[in-house]
DNA sequence: ATCAAATACTTTGTATGCAAAATAAATTAA
DNA sequence: TTAATTTATTTTGCATACAAAGTATTTGAT
């Protein structure tokens, strides 16, 4: 049989099963912030830059934009963040943390540790060989 | 700033974000079969060997199980497999590939091809040492 | 032989992800 | 300046993904 459509050859589903597996570990990590996995990358790039316009934050993570519109929602339900309409362009809206979401990154640290403790097959080297190689092929996409 | 949380450093954001990627890559070369990414994951497995159980074919392409019900009826509203009972073990049930199931895997013999047209940027050796070290970080998350 | 535990699969409820349509506001063109 | 276009964001409809509960069937232990 032709090895082309061979699963095991496809880096596809590499992807497909290693970022499925990547949510479901983080989710026991993500318990004590009470957030799914991709509203843990909102927080990431909030508490990287804080005060940013949604085209920002979907800029940064490459989330959905419908995806992002709930999300957002969540956060704020959660009263993690709230969002404001720009004075000067009322089509903007700006996402600002709150005392909370700030204070929520203190709970975060400890996240970060947890998961690369998974990760002791690797080698550090290996690590960075890993992501060399994966911004090669996002690379790939975007042209 | 602590490195450790900022989204740039995340392999599991690379991933999150190379998956979809695929996915909506995946998209134009599957309109002539008419399936969904997932949907071409499991015609992959079973164009590899056909009736198959249910279980089977999850261990196989590691989606979700509630997942893989759903994705089987629309499959087989498309008229490419049936699904039957076991005759031993009626909790069992293996699907098989239809006529058509069969006729697809040809025109689906071009989509490996056209996907890897876009990834020029790579060489192979490159391709060979990313599947490498994803299988071994693949390898981390079993155990 | 019978009841408890295990197995195979489906269903349910919530949270995205995707494409496309819809809104609203600002900008540009005629 | 008014209409057409562009920009920023939300909404909609469909397809998963996840965890957990539910169903049916089989196996295992007593």
């Amino acid at each position: 049989m032709s090895e082309a459509l061979k699963l095991e050859n496809q880096l596809c589903h590499r992807f497909y099963t290693l970022s499925n597996a990547f949510t479901r570990a983080y989710r026991p990590l993500l318990a004590a912030l009470d957030i799914t996995y991709p509203q843990y990358v909102v927080m990431m790039a909030l508490w990287e830059q804080d005060d940013v316009t949604i085209a920002g934050l979907l800029n940064k993570t490459l989330i959905d934009g419908g995806a992002m519109s709930l999300i957002l929602k969540k956060l704020e339900q959660k009263g993690l963040l709230t969002v404001k309409q720009d004075e000067k362009d009322k089509r903007v809206k700006k996402v600002l943390l709150t005392e909370a979401g700030r204070a929520a990154k203190t709970t975060a640290e400890a996240v970060p540790a947890q998961m690369l403790c998974k990760f002791q097959g690797m080698t550090a080297d290996e690590a960075r060989q890993l992501v060399t190689l994966i911004d090669k092929l996002q690379g790939c996409f975007q042209s």
